[in-house]
DNA sequence: CATGAATGAGTATTCATTCAT
DNA sequence: CATGAATGAATACTCATTCAT
């Protein structure tokens, strides 16, 4: 993977430009850059010099905005992680079902990866890492589970669905949910549909559900 | 976490023993200090000199054994998956039924890990690492995916389940799998039996299911 | 020492009054803080952003008023320097008896610290940067150190202190004054008599003086 | 100050020497190269590298004998404040009468430094770094001065000087001393003997003495 | 084979200074 | 003049790997 030779993506001088509004661009650009980084060679093997040699910025620019390579990170993992766990809740906020519950939840977090490839990127690069939404310590992930939980426990104490092993439950979605996204992923247009039905189906029926059903 | 205070688990002179003997240890030992840093720390982290302190061997020692940092892991990796796949062959060889071959292979996968936690411990820390069982490009996670979804080709072309999606239900395996290892391993006693009932009446039968049923 | 959290100095916006007014407030702002900050961290650890932060100005304002880091400290030291000599002229000039120039000199050096401690301890911070007023070789000590040697070279000529090593007596004034400065500004008030009227008579009867002689 | 271009002191590989041999010369080379550095540029503007530039080795090999370069600066102060010490300790020990004890003191520390003007010439330089053996707030310096003050306490209480400021007394000697070896450095050739003897004499019967006294 | 000192390329971060606004 | 974001050279320290003993 040549990340020298990357195009460069940052604004520099761009004189002319408002000065609240240039900063906004440098910040983005950097986060942005950082985001492709950290999803081709991982938090640990990425350098800061990597990240800023895509903006066209300086080395010293880069402390400008963030404080620190893991400060990069972590606020990227902060940003991805509110933002999917806001689009879980309204998805799950209006379900009158829990099969629509489910597919809901299933349908968001499949859209977010579909239309933020690069972010899946990331995450999937950075799995472990700590802070990452996706690593089983990050603060993202406890929080994403905790509320997939409480809505889960409520779903059992209105007798929609049986009383199974409430964490044995969540993490079995958020596992199934992990690994289909990869599979979403490799096929050529990342299309959420197959994955939700598949998951949904999975969720409400087993494996030896029947389409007709 | 303070790996430098750790206790040395190496011989170190023992000059005067069978060579063949000592070298078997001095690998080994080699091979089981770095399990557990990786596991503590991850691979980006890991310094050779952290691997090495355990064991009570010299720096340079390390080098007749492997060529590099990398190749321990790799060969760590190495034995794990293959170690695993014998298992879970074994597990399915004589499954009379679809239902005894999904229960056969979730047993076998978590009772794995519920022996050998620090292996798990270590997995857990670099499935993203290049070249880890369970990251999604590794060769051995490739090959135990592909073992696994040629016994479920089988299945569908017996009729015993649904013709679904081949990769999606693969996928959803593995990921229900390994989301349910990291819930076995959190209870006091690493149990294999509760997680292997949870998963096999999820594939059979959904969330939905009744225990009784 | 927490250099950030300190009180602002300067005067910043002020926009309309007169310019020149401003010029002389901004430049002494600056001035002022630089004295505190060199004498707090010396002059190697001080960046120009902990002088400019105490003044409430932006960064590029500093370079409007001097060129450099460097500048503001030599600017610094002249001025000490200047203002101590002029002094130790005055205080000279006058002395109608040896004993009298001895004892003047000394009590206007000491006055000069007593009256301004902040200067002291820039100065004592910084005794061996380059240019410092006290540093063997800068020019404000060169010149302050020829000045003593001439009056002292008037009185051997006179006969009024035998013709003793005249470097060797110059060096040891300066070395008494500074480093009875030291102790004067470690008693609670700092009171230039005991310390000038110490150094006197060590240089008129050497340590075996009777204070009632 | 051309640090680049000068001579290599070091011996890297030898090979030939004793193992433990070889490490005290790596030791020692870094020893002497930072003596020297110091002394030229100042603690603060002195880097690692050069430092290491002039022993040959390479810029990890540093690191295996100094944990940073504050370490190689407090272990040099240690060494010359404990030997300084030792050699003023020894030589008061036997002093049978005040002025003697006076010159005895001088002399030893006038000799040192002429023997070691390297060693003089980074301490002059540091004086104010902190730890440095002449920084007014270093444990070395405090220690000497601690133990001058104590032998001229007891000097009081035997009644051979007067009742002066012991605190006074004490500064007074130090700050003669310091600026003398100045003053014999600047000399041709450092003799301890002139410097010594008038320091003796300006401490016993003050600047107008007579050197027939 | 074992040892462990030597190596030196590689990286995050700082900070004096510039300059467009 | 004031501003403060941008610059990029500079530096301490790490660590995988080598190799003389």
């Amino acid at each position: 993977m040549n990340i020298k030779s990357d195009i460069v993506e940052g604004v520099k001088p761009l004189a002319g430009g408002k000065r609240g509004k240039q900063r906004e661009n440098n910040r983005d650009a950097i986060l942005h850059a950082a985001t492709r980084v950290f999803g081709e060679v991982g938090f640990g093997a990425t350098t800061v010099r990597d990240i800023i040699r895509r903006t066209g910025l300086a080395t010293g620019t880069f402390y400008n905005y963030f404080d620190s390579k893991e400060a990069v990170f972590d606020s990227l993992v902060l940003q991805v992680g509110e933002t999917l766990r806001a689009r879980l809740r309204e998805a799950r906020v209006k379900a009158p079902s829990f099969e629509i519950f489910i597919e809901q939840s299933f349908r968001a977090y499949f859209t977010y990866y579909a239309e933020h490839r690069d972010v899946y990127m990331m995450m999937r690069a950075n799995q472990t890492h700590n802070g990452s939404i996706l690593g089983p310590d990050s603060d993202q992930l406890q929080a994403g589970m905790h509320e997939l939980r409480t809505d889960i426990e409520q779903a059992m104490r209105d007798g929609v669905i049986p009383e199974l092993d409430i964490d044995f439950l969540t993490a079995a979605i958020a596992g199934v949910g992990f690994s289909l996204v990869e599979q979403m992923m490799l096929r050529p247009t990342a299309d959420p549909e197959p994955v939700t039905q598949f998951a949904t189906l999975l969720f409400l029926h087993g494996a030896k559900f029947d389409r007709n059903s």
